[in-house]
Order: C-alpha cells, then sequence, then structure tokens
DNA sequence: ATGGTGGCACCGCCA
C-alpha cells in the first residue's frame, strides 16, 4: 500500500497537480486538506475519469479535507466527535481493513488566542476518539497536516521559531499525547537528518529555494502498519511547478 | 528587509 498526504491549498486551484500526481505516482490512497471549498462547488467533474473513488467534507473558504482511494471507501466518518465548530478538518474512511484518518489540525494563529486553545483541545478530543474507537493492535494510518513541528530538525530556526503556534511545548506535548496511543511518526523511520520539510511559507522570498521550511504533515502508522512501513519520503518535485501549494507530498509505502 | 505571497470571498480573513 502506497499512502500519500498533501495539503493542496485549495483543491480547484491545485486539481491539475493531483490529478498529475496520481497519475504519476498511483497510490493507493491520498489525504489532501485545504481543499477550500463548500461540497456542491467540489470539482467533481475534474476528478471523475482518474480511476480513484474519493469522499470529501469542505466548507467556504476555510479548511477542508478530501480522500482519494482506488479501491473501495468504506465506512466514512466526517468530523471529530467532540469538536462542535463545524470546521471541516476530520475525515476517516476504511480501505480493506486499514483505517484511514486524514485530518486537518487547527493551525491556532497565535499563542494567546482562542484558535490555539482550540487546536490544543482538538488534539485532545482527537486522542479520546483512538481510544474509543480503536485498539492499538488495529491497522490504522492517521495523516495530514497536523501543524506542528516536533523538534528542531523540523523547523529551518529552531531558537528563533520556539514559541510559535507550530512549535511549542504545549503543542509538541500534545501531539506526543495523541502519539501516545500507539502512532509512530513513519517519515522518522527512515529519515534522521535536519531540513527535511513539507511546507514553505509563501511570504518568505524564494523560501523554497531557500530551503526556508518546516516538517508538519506527517503519516503517523500504528504498531502493525508502522513495523510493515518499507519507505517514506517527501516528493519535492510538485513545490518546483507553476502555481505550486505551499506544501508539498509526503509518501509512504507499506508492505499490505 | 518591520515587508513579503496566495486563496477565497468580498472590500478583510486566514495561513
Amino acid at each position: 500500500m502506497k499512502a500519500a498526504t498533501f495539503n493542496a491549498n485549495s483543491i480547484r486551484s491545485r486539481a491539475g497537480i493531483v490529478l498529475d500526481w496520481l497519475e504519476a505516482n498511483q497510490p493507493d490512497v491520498l489525504c489532501i486538506q485545504e481543499t477550500k471549498v463548500q461540497d456542491d462547488h467540489f470539482p467533481v467533474k475534474a476528478f471523475e475519469d482518474c480511476g480513484y473513488n474519493f469522499v470529501y467534507k469542505g466548507q467556504k473558504a476555510y479548511n477542508g479535507v478530501a480522500t482519494f482511494a482506488r479501491g473501495q471507501i468504506e465506512d466514512v466518518k466526517i468530523g471529530l466527535d467532540g469538536d462542535e465548530s463545524e470546521q471541516a478538518r476530520f475525515l476517516k474512511v476504511n480501505l480493506g481493513g486499514v483505517s484511514i484518518v486524514n485530518t486537518y489540525v487547527p493551525q491556532g494563529r497565535a499563542p494567546d488566542s482562542e484558535q490555539f486553545l482550540y487546536k490544543l483541545e482538538w488534539f485532545g478530543q482527537l486522542r479520546e476518539w483512538f481510544d474509543k474507537n480503536f485498539s492499538p493492535g488495529e491497522d490504522v494510518l492517521w495523516m495530514g497536516d497536523l501543524n506542528v513541528a516536533m523538534d528542531a530538525r523540523d523547523v529551518h530556526d529552531p531558537e528563533k521559531l520556539w514559541g510559535s503556534v507550530c512549535y511549542c511545548q504545549e503543542v509538541q506535548d500534545a501531539l506526543k499525547d495523541v502519539m501516545g496511543w500507539g502512532f509512530t511518526d513513519v517519515f522518522r523511520q527512515f529519515n534522521e537528518e535536519d531540513g527535511l520539510y513539507t511546507f514553505w511559507d509563501y511570504r518568505v522570498p524564494n523560501g523554497f529555494k531557500r530551503n526556508i521550511g518546516w516538517r508538519l504533515d506527517y503519516i503517523m502508522a500504528s504498531k502493525s502498519m508502522a513495523g510493515r512501513c518499507t519507505g517514506c519520503w517527501v516528493d519535492k518535485e510538485p513545490r518546483a511547478l507553476k502555481k505550486p501549494s505551499d506544501h508539498t507530498f509526503l509518501v509512504a509505502e507499506f508492505d499490505i
């Protein structure tokens, strides 16, 4: 099984990039975040002949998640239990016995904001949901834009950035708490060096070229899945295209 | 460099 995640920053603007990437890489599942489109405007036509089934949950202008799969999509669950916000950030499916949880974790805006509290709460509700619905022996992948840099290797300037909403003690603790359910960050099973990122801020001049980025996207695997992971890598090619997203594709392969 | 880019909905907000 090949699994991938991509923050598209508008599925309508990036439909071509997604179609080309699916065609070239043939993943079994692709989780997309920040589709930025309400459901009745989702570009269904663009994807109808691409050989993938897909489900989505969006809202106007912000957030939104979509999951593409080559095989049958079953047991779709939209929205995280306990999150009353109506923000489209959570989409779980089952693919041939593997549960795929696609999340766009709240960014958090500023450390002293309500949005930051919402981010921490959201992680808490997610941990509760995993506790209630799965046992760590099951085949589960949790992937998406988690809006957390786990350690100093995951940001370009750890000293300067420490304390920001995606790189501070509170969010690292919150993410580790969810991982405590039984998740492994499979990217770090294969890549130990620093400077390997999935996101480069548009506002940083030539940020991609200068590799001024962050690792904010993850593929988290339950024990049984992590043990069968044979590789995990960042595909930076889409970032070199015209009109790229600010994120790129993260990919993992599993012996299943 | 106290700005800069990008998407969406609307003339600001969010990342």
